[in-house]
DNA sequence: CGCCAACCTGACCAACTGGTCAAGTAACGA
DNA sequence: TCGTTACTTGACCAGTTGGTCAGGTTGGCG
């Protein structure tokens, strides 16, 4: 009686999916306040009180919504870990990162909205998965500085400006629309877009030509 | 009867005043729809009746304080023009950005905001100004490239750069404070994250060695 | 003092919102 | 067929919110 089966999830999945993907965009477009459970609802075709059938409250809904994209961010975040060479390990990372704002631009947007707002729900994450990925993301940079492979950068400002930059074309796809005449970047013009960023931070942190890295460490306590 | 005269003006100056600088902090910390007009009345010390009696709708509020943040970016968007060498230029922009955001983030984060909820009241800001703006610096930098006094970037990628890091500042500074031990950054600490960000940058699109740019010139219809 | 305009505010209201509930229907196993 | 569990939903409710309004108070001017 605890679990019936495996083979009797087709409803409930099916309507927890369509729930959370309107949610997702209606959370995305308006903030967790400015959505209404009735708006969302509508976007997935249900009555309102069908949704709080399975999503007690505005909060657990929203709150699986946060989980969900912040699952897709510790994936793309992998790609730190494979390789020692920072030119490969930090392409791959913001070659991810940009492809996920232009594919799920929504989560990108609910978290945005969540830490303007001071995170109010997700507190916990950024003091605890955020904080150790951040750290352990740290380390490797620093190797990279001792090993000449790149010039000396604080690596958490190196980090902040790959969020930041990324995240752009997803939190700020509205404004970068409007400025390229109201419509939406072509598939070319992003690669283009990816293309400079990365090209930028790599040949701005000297990872292109480590031989000089070495010989330009000047103000080495520019660390904490 | 039309006009009385300028000497009259303390008590509506003075309430118009606290009442923008309350609705600034509410609206950045809680958006649009999450603000309260009787929150924001609250944090001005006066009753909200006397609030809707300067300001009558809650979005002419929000109006004033967003004209008031665009005008402040405006001001900083000038240290574009003065000059002919985009080491000066650019250091000198970023460096603005990077002060503004640390002493108006709220202004930078209402303004995120309404970008992230599709500028619902600033549309035409965006169409007329930012985009006439933008037009103008964009020819600015193809001017570097083409004298060799920076690589070949796009221009409007090297901007969404700039903005996107230095605005990170202030719409995430509560990711930023949670990282750093839950505290603000110190000011060494920001005088760190401004050098580390405009030293990448600038070294990212090769302004400081300018000699090497005009032999790089690969792929020269990245622009559209 | 009287007048008038600017300013102030407690009380109030209509609209909306998150969430509940009771009365269902569908589906499945025995 | 019956019983049980999962699912559905229109109607409803209590709390909140933007905004109004009538009846004030204040202060300057003649």
């Amino acid at each position: 009686m605890a679990q019936k089966n495996a083979n009797r999830p087709s409803v409930r999945e099916e309507n927890e999916r369509l729930i959370l993907e309107a949610a997702e965009r209606i959370f995305a477009e308006h903030g967790f306040r400015g959505a209404t459970t009735g708006q969302i609802a509508e976007e997935a075709g249900i009555p309102k009180a069908n949704l709080h059938y399975y999503f007690p409250t505005k909060e657990a809904l929203y709150r699986c919504v946060v989980e969900r994209i912040f699952n897709i961010w510790l994936e793309a975040a992998n790609s730190f870990d494979d390789c020692d060479d920072p030119v490969e390990a930090l392409s791959s990372y913001i070659s991810k990162k940009m492809d996920i704002s232009r594919k799920y631009p929504m989560g990108s947007k609910v978290w945005a909205n969540e830490i303007l707002h001071r995170a109010p729900v997700i507190q916990d994450y950024l003091e605890t998965i955020l904080r150790e990925w951040t750290d352990s993301r740290v380390a490797i940079i620093r190797r990279w500085i001792t090993a000449g492979a790149i010039k000396p950068v604080d690596p958490e400002y190196l980090l902040y400006m790959i969020w930041s930059t990324t995240q752009h074309y997803a939190d700020f796809n509205h404004q970068i629309d409007t400025l390229n005449g109201g419509k939406p970047l072509t598939d070319r013009q992003f690669e283009n877009a990816k293309r400079t960023v990365t090209e930028i931070i790599l040949r701005g942190i000297g990872a292109y030509d480590s031989r000089d890295n070495r010989a330009d460490t000047r103000d080495p306590d520019s660390f904490e």
